[in-house]
DNA sequence: GCAATTGATGTAATAACATTACGTCAATTT
DNA sequence: AAATTGACGTAATGTTATTACATCAATTGC
């Protein structure tokens, strides 16, 4: 698919999120966005759903935050596949991750139970390499 | 390690858990056990963590709720290793899912990041057989 | 036995995260 | 031009989780 067109409030909230440091929570981004006149959560909501339903951002579900997805055509639709994410718990770094293997594994999980897999959610929490150098 | 002596607020919650349909989110959990005494969300939430410590109970990120241990020999200790769910967006089962070869690659997968793991999450949401038949 | 420590509990208040409801506006479609 | 659609603004509310403080019981050390 083509690139995507945003609106300006979808475009402050990619932008926040690219220009952070680690994951941000929705209240966090509100905040940072005051000054460009954001007043209410569902303002950020809103942006953060579709900015996910276009493959530009994932969210963290263990620690209820959104990164900016770190796939190098970004600001274009594509298929992620599934993502896993290291999360470092001491700096919070988060490092996307993509594997073939992970996918074969979890597919044969899933046809074992007969089961029909809609997304997919792995997040791997502990210490990056450099937050474990002593 | 031995049989885990429960206090009589463990014990309340790990049964709501056992007894349950499906995952419970922690306030569910509280309104369910009002006739017994529970009057607030920490003594849900205090119940719930050493739940969590003693391996009896699962936390489902993805719906920010609980279930209860699959494993047959619930109310030891035990180490789980990776589990993964599956959870059913239709009708709200949840399968809790073992698999070496999921944790070599994630060991892998950490390995190449020289990340050190401290816990992992896998929940996969989509639709069960039940739900899938037509 | 008794003081000190530890772990569980009770209660209230607050913080953090997310959605519902309602009204307006601009662009697109018919 | 009317109808539809999608984004936006705002307020209120709902849901999930934690902090703070006091009390009590069991255990430990003397
Ligand atoms: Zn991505
Ligand atoms: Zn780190
Ligand atoms: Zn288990
Ligand atoms: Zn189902």
């Amino acid at each position: 698919m083509a690139i995507q067109k945003l609106t300006k409030n979808q475009s402050l909230v990619l932008d926040a999120l690219e220009h952070a440091e680690g994951p941000l929570s929705a209240y966090t981004i509100l905040d940072k966005l005051r000054d460009h006149g954001f007043r209410a959560p569902l303002q950020v909501y809103r942006a953060l759903d579709k900015l996910l339903e276009f493959g530009l951002i994932h969210r963290l579900e263990s620690m209820n935050s959104f990164v900016a997805c770190a796939h190098p055509d970004h600001h274009h639709h594509h298929d992620h596949g599934v993502t896993a994410f290291a999360i470092c718990e001491d700096c919070g770094q988060v490092t996307e991750m993509h594997d073939a293997g992970m996918e074969e594994r979890l597919s044969v999980l899933a046809g074992n139970q007969h089961f029909k897999t809609e997304k997919t959610t792995i997040e791997i929490r502990g210490h990056c390499q450099n937050c474990t150098a002593e």
